[in-house]
DNA sequence: ATTATTGCAAAGATTTTGCATCACC
DNA sequence: GGTGATGCAAAATCTTTGCAATAAT
């Protein structure tokens, strides 16, 4: 049985409410600006934790760290292998979660692709 | 300007012939097979290496270390909560291509994406 | 001849974990 | 009161890197 706490409700409001993508210790240095106390490894477990609920995806963005993502509503992203910005890619994914649920039961908790190539502001700098 | 290796040679080709969703350290052992003198180090920057060649994948599979994908042709993953087991999810998507190709210019080298849930086989054991 | 690549080992970075204490139910 | 969660720091794990030697062009 899971018992609420102040720190787990931090990490999953500032996933929630942030659009770029932490990793492990940023979300902690954002966290301690309203509880300084926060311990690193608190938000490692809650961060596994979130991820496992479902609450929040975890990321590859190739930096060898693992990055979070509080949108968990499905969408892709586009990473720039020159600049390394990320954008959020939204559309219409009916038919791919359709044909990932013939390989479950229940919901399916995570959901994220990337895409990598050369982005549209690098392009124009030539 | 690169210069060809074998051991460069060897792990990509070690790639493309499974199918499973090695770490770096499970290369390294089967490569070791072939060449007992590989050293580890060399496993990880010809992965990395490959990765920026758009030869191979990189996917996070939840569990901490980097996996690496041989099969480049766009597909999805399906990741069972419960045993860890890794299913392809091949389909069309043509659709999600173009969109992403609104991003960037030129080739996008890497596309890959994951579903969590519990897979039909551990759903079945109850 | 030049320089990319290697093997080795040490260093670096990231993530997990043991334990005493604290907080929620 | 029982037990899940925390903070801290140490340990474990994973990945990168410096350097002398080797191999490819």
């Amino acid at each position: 049985m899971t018992k609420r706490s102040l720190q787990r409700d931090l990490i999953r409001e500032n996933l929630a409410h942030r659009h770029d993508h932490p990793t492990a210790d940023m979300v902690y240095y954002s966290i301690r600006q309203e509880l300084p106390n926060i311990s690193l490894g608190t938000v490692y477990r809650n961060l596994k934790f979130l991820v496992e609920q479902g609450d929040i995806l975890s990321l590859n963005l190739g930096d060898g760290r693992e990055h979070f993502d509080g949108q968990i509503k499905p969408h892709y992203h586009f990473i720039c292998n020159q600049c390394g910005n990320i954008e959020d890619i939204f559309m219409d994914e009916l038919q791919i979660c359709e044909e990932a649920a013939k390989h479950c039961s229940g919901k399916i908790t995570g959901h994220s692709t990337y895409f990598y190539g050369l982005c549209n502001q690098c392009k124009n700098k030539h």
